[in-house]
DNA sequence: TTATAATTTTGACATAAATCAAAAAGTAAC
DNA sequence: GTTACTTTTTGATTTATGTCAAAATTATAA
């Protein structure tokens, strides 16, 4: 699937509102292991991952921490970064050899402005995206590292086959022995 | 401040749709202790909070745990249940006598109909949330319960003088218990 | 293929926070 | 003001998970 085929799975966009957005994309594939951000830099693009998985990580006293993954289909981007113009914690980097396509917080805030239709689109983005947090949050506050682990397993098994041990251990906020014990124990 | 004010604030937004808002807008007062929404119900309002203050709660192995507060200006819904008009999980009740601004969610979601403009109002407030959660979640994955008791001392300090010790516990990821040990211990 | 580096597993021990239980303090009702 | 109820504090003990260290496995590159 594309960015565009993505958008209008969303919300009802107009001709001339796709046509926009699709001058605007561009096209990157990056190697495995490519840093996309660097922290303390402002995340100025809005990232769709057409083949191959990113992740976001920060550092927490010097160790990596998982924010995000995202695999095929997925919108990726800092989003406190990207919304706020401001410099972010966020590093994201390619975990495969990984296709994009990218637009641009400027050509968003353009599309926005000429086709206030996509507001809606935007809208309804943020709120999946918020309730999966919510989701996660709930997850991690109350449940055992164990069970929080088979809830990643069954949502998304494909971050456990295809990302590396320490970085799912961080995401779901344990360490990574204590991660590779889970897997061992049964 | 009123629910109108705060909108504006927030985007601008034309004359008829502020109208549209106002004559929607339903005023309410409840006392300390009044539950607004239960769990296993739709949660079909969003609110604004005048005076006094709201917490949200669920249950986790029969425990209470507090999802949010939302004190004078804030805007509070059960959101997962709001957006997805789906049964919740979530109970919101008045932790003082409480005045508050409502719209349901028919009206909401007429709104964005007639006055496409107001969509933007609406992702910048989902945007917002995101935002702060995720914050939250960083926290609570990686600071230890005393370092988090007192972020939200700084952040937040209405709501450590204002809301029972057992509600900001569990807001917290902390057991009441371990709560009173942190005040005590300085 | 072998050498080197990176990742994952295993082990021994430490610790923050939970649990269970009861006392103390605070609040509301009569 | 006394009684009953709720909330908060204190104490003793347990436990899940972290830390530090090293071994085993797997991936990468020369």
């Amino acid at each position: 699937m594309s960015l565009l085929q993505q958008i209008q799975q969303i919300a009802k966009i107009s001709k001339e509102a796709l046509d926009f957005i699709e001058t605007h994309i561009e096209n990157v594939e990056v190697k495995k292991g490519t840093l996309l951000l660097r922290n303390g830099k402002v995340c100025s693009n809005f990232y769709f991952v057409t083949k191959g998985m990113l992740r976001s990580y920060y550092f927490s006293d010097s160790k990596e921490v998982t924010n995000w993954f995202a695999l095929e289909n997925d919108f990726a981007t800092s989003i406190f970064s990207f919304l706020s113009g401001k410099a972010g914690y966020e590093n994201i980097e390619a975990l495969e050899d990984t296709t994009i396509e990218m637009l641009s917080s400027n050509t968003l805030q353009e599309l926005y402005l000429k086709f206030p239709e996509t507001e809606r689109a935007g809208r309804l983005i943020m709120e999946n995206y918020y309730i999966q947090l919510e989701e996660r949050l709930i997850n991690i506050q109350f449940k055992s590292a164990k069970d929080r682990y088979e809830l990643l397993m069954k949502k998304y098994p494909e971050i456990i086959l295809r990302a590396p041990l320490g970085a799912i251990a961080s995401y779901l906020g344990i360490t990574q022995e204590t991660l590779s014990r889970i897997r061992g124990s049964k």
